[in-house]
DNA sequence: GACTATAACTTGCAATCCACAAGTCGGACG
DNA sequence: CGTCCGACTTGTGGATTGCAAGTTATAGTC
């Protein structure tokens, strides 16, 4: 019953994605979180430097459009993680195919391992 | 010569794509030449009421950034119109992506034609 | 037992960006 | 002379962003 946001602009899928990760942060999460990391500070840590009330606020979003999940991995004190759920990780060809695209428009640029040439 | 903007954040490609196209409206705008559309009019004219000052700084950007070209159609008044370059038509293959992720996970949503299912 | 460190955030504030409405400019048309 | 069209530009208030610093809970060190 979270479909309250459901077609805001209007009823074209990539304006309803862009509702979500349009944006100049969500997808480099995204990125992140595809490649392995999992933990706030290994988010926070990459190299195009988000601020942290950013990142936190992303994640908030993410998990209420249901991309990601929030989920405790050690009590005392209590430490969270973030990993993808399925509707997440679908995103991962559309993070190859801007992957594809900067590669061949800005030669020099590379990404790590799994979200490469596709 | 126009480099300076590139690896502006990071030599990550799908960093230097969303510093051109991270944002709610540019995909959009795009996604609109795509299916054919190129004068103003025809861009503000669509569903999801973009703002004229938004529209005309996003089509500055992209043509800064050699993905879009604006050339007159007709002297005495000058009119212009704006089409893609190869740069900005490559994006298609990111458009088919989000819009495959988004009826997927959004049903209900449809594009117009040539941005479909790929 | 105070002191430092770690991890996941939150808060405050100035600067920037965005959305909405209105206005401009150069003609064409009546 | 007055209205309309099309491609913008300008002005204003509100929302978002970026940066620095602070908070909370616990573990480890002196």
């Amino acid at each position: 019953m979270d479909n309250k946001l459901m077609f805001e602009r209007s009823q074209c899928p990539i304006t309803n994605g862009l509702d979500i990760f349009g944006d100049k942060w969500t997808l480099l999460i995204i990125r992140d979180l595809v490649l392995g990391k999992r933990r706030y500070q290994e988010l926070i840590s990459s190299p195009e430097n988000i601020a942290s009330n950013i990142l936190a606020h992303r994640l908030k979003r993410l998990e209420v459009a249901g991309l990601v999940t929030r989920r405790a991995y050690q009590q005392k004190p209590e430490r969270y993680e973030y990993v993808l759920t399925e509707k997440g990780k679908d995103l991962k060809p559309v993070l190859e195919a801007i992957s594809r695209w900067g590669t061949k428009h800005y030669p020099g640029t590379s990404v790590f391992r799994a979200v490469g040439q596709g």
